[in-house]
DNA sequence: GGCCTTCCTGACCGTATGGTCAAATTCAGA
DNA sequence: TCTGAATTTGACCATACGGTCAGGAAGGCC
């Protein structure tokens, strides 16, 4: 998806319309935050990674920080869109084990994203504890209720649902954030289809005999 | 640690030693690149942190880079002191249990340096890339034989070493650089004793019994 | 005390950065 | 074709940054 408008920059015209064009802004934006951080990241980087001159970001997005929060909130969503999975399960083996699979797609999909999210909260979430505060503690609290649900039918063993949040957060997103140095242990190389399945499956297989809900 | 060299600033003389100076500075520094980054650092806030004039940093630390690169390795030993534990163990019970404990409790006592480490290798390792490639690999392919062994002598269940080896630091790890999201969703307080303590046996619970090294 | 090494620091410099602006260009609709 | 709103852009500005340097201060040692 970020390759895919970031792909088609400026063909034919030479105006763009404004959906467009702050894609296409985004998309460089996020790719240069994940490599710099945001304090790295310099407004001509991004201008020559999409393509235009550094004064035209500036008539779409103002300041540096109202472009940096934007890609941020764009990662957001994606993020939370992996909670539907969570919901629609009758169980934890499918609705845990599905979760797994959909973040660690996001994970090799949105690894950039991904990236500004962890420098985002790592330096103190200083454009998004509004969001922490109130959409993730709704979402939270929610998928928290639902393994309690589980946990009090029996379908899984007495596991702390805060911790075990953590857990699948951590590990999903380590694949993402930490894929420079998996990809070094990996002898230099990204993993391919058939390890990243492998990832998928180890994950799953530890995590859901780990609490309990599969033999 | 950090904070025993950093709460003695320049007492009564006037005149540091080398060792006492470089200390407090590197502390200073550690807090500065974990709150902002290597870019969004500045020499003059570090010095600000440290209670020096700017000129003095660049005295001890000539570079801005020179200093950030003795920030990572300081933590890239502490990394390192984990694994003596785990090559003590008799098996993965007391192994990989005791290593959660020990990264658990790394990830609490120095949050700073695992953060700065986290947004090193997030930004693709440009100063410790050689470190990724010699030591942790080497240390790495140590701890997989050792894993290895234990599912050679059944001891354990036929896991990936290297995904389980992700999935503890993700998850220890996921308590340090995660920290501040963390104690959001905790209603904006740090974790206490008991919940430091429940979030290592949630962890050990988890992974111990979801690799087959307990029942 | 005299000397020399080490340490300290205010003032300074070149550069790069985020952001501004006014003039030029494009284009849809009347 | 004309008009006006939207878009594009090179040139420019004030600031902040990393780094330098020369001169001063401290303190160990004879």
């Amino acid at each position: 998806m970020a390759e895919t408008t970031a792909a088609s920059p400026k063909a034919t015209s030479k105006k763009m319309r404004r959906q467009e064009a702050e894609a296409l802004i985004l998309s460089a934006a996020e790719k240069v935050f994940a490599e710099a951080g945001f304090g790295g990241a310099t407004m001509q980087l991004i201008a020559d990674v999409a393509g235009l001159p550094k004064a035209n970001l500036h008539y779409y997005f103002p300041t540096k920080e109202l472009l940096y929060r934007q890609v941020v909130q764009k990662i957001f969503q994606i993020w939370l869109q992996a909670a539907d999975i969570f919901d629609q399960a009758d169980g934890p083996e499918e609705g845990i084990g599905a979760y797994i699979d959909a973040k660690m797609e996001i994970s090799r999909r949105h690894a950039d994203g991904s990236k500004v999210w962890a420098s985002e909260v790592m330096h103190g979430a200083p454009v998004i504890q509004d969001y922490l505060e109130t959409t993730l503690t709704d979402w939270t609290n929610g998928r928290i209720e639902v393994i309690e649900r589980w946990i009090a039918e029996g379908r899984m063993a007495p596991i702390d649902p805060r911790h075990l949040l953590y857990m699948l957060w951590a590990t999903t997103q380590h694949y993402a954030d930490f894929g420079h140095q998996i990809d070094t242990l990996n002898g230099g190389s990204p993993l391919n289809d058939k390890q990243w399945e492998a990832a998928k499956t180890n994950i799953k297989t530890i995590i859901l005999r780990g609490i309990g809900a599969v033999e």
